[in-house]
DNA sequence: CAACAAATCTCAGTATACTGCGGACTGCCC
DNA sequence: GGGCAGTCCGCAGTATACTGAGATTTGTTG
């Protein structure tokens, strides 16, 4: 099992000059996407009492920090796309866990409010959502994980304004 | 600009027993998430001569190593799901970049093969793939680069089974 | 041969993520 | 006070990614 299939074995010289160009395993895209799918599937996993997900979760919590924001400014502390936002705070509304109201002051506005429900909910998750955490980075010792995320938020950070979501700045502690 | 938004300075207490929990960057999963946006803007921005995404170009690339391969052999190379491998692989058809017929020994299979036209964009891509790779990873020194580029893939590597598209193993070279 | 299990693929439904367009509202300038 | 640019939001459409159910074909077994 695990047999690492030697597709490189005989049957390679496929169509034209070479077929192999780079193998997918020395793409920064490719295994970004791949930690980007094994990291949804732990979190739901890991989360599946609460049938919620990871940007769901991360809505939540930003407004846990931000109460009362109105959906440009969560999007850009979620790192989330303008219209997206707008497709999750009603998803989340629909289960009740949040509120949306017009703005007081700018009723261009809707700004957006935990529900008793949400706040527990948000705050229930908070182990599961450690524990996926622990789960994504396991196989790594803890001194590559503090590389790894160091690594991370620095391309994140540098590359930032390339998304859609530009993301509030990392926080300069 | 960019003025870092000190988000907990007064308004944060919010409503229970401190609004904070951890950050967003903090948390693995968010970075993860992040960096996959940041990569599929910068790879569409790179090739958008071709009109061709991330994940369809790893299916083009794929089936240059591999053509004439099932959609389940397909989607354990590019690491994609077995459904979703179904709808690039249409995409792609209708383009004409692709050819689809059934098996000829075993007809629940349907096997793929580039048409010329799609061999010449999947060759013509390498270069623009390249350049989006290089200006992802351009913030990183190449020693980061390397590090990281083997810490994502003893990660993938490791978890490759909690994902449902688990990915044929790295090449053991 | 008929029944059954397994493999391959498709379809319907949901969630994230983005583009592009338009509507509603605000604030500014003339 | 009347336009006008800019902001906030929503809708339509597309692509990836997954779940769950079902259709077709294959091979095996009674």
């Amino acid at each position: 099992m695990t047999e690492t299939k030697p597709k490189t074995g005989g049957s390679s010289t496929s169509t034209g000059s070479g077929g192999s160009l780079t193998s997918l395993w020395e793409r920064p895209g490719y295994l970004v996407r791949r930690l980007h799918q094994i990291h949804v599937a732990i979190f739901l996993d890991e989360c599946s009492d609460y049938a919620t997900t990871p940007v769901q979760y991360a809505v939540m919590t930003a407004l846990l920090n931000n109460p009362g924001a109105d959906q440009v400014t969560l999007a850009n502390d979620a790192g989330i796309d303008r219209t997206n936002i707008s497709d999750v705070l009603a998803r989340l509304a629909e289960r009740g866990l949040v509120k949306r109201e017009a703005g007081k002051q700018d009723r261009r506005m809707r700004v957006a409010n935990l529900t008793q429900e949400g706040d527990r909910i948000a705050r229930d998750m908070e182990h599961a959502s450690l524990s996926a955490q622990a789960r994504l980075m396991a196989p790594l010792s803890a001194e590559k994980r503090d590389q790894l995320m160091s690594l991370m938020g620095e391309l994140v950070d540098a590359n930032n304004e390339f998304s859609r979501a530009p993301a509030r700045k990392r926080p300069a502690d």
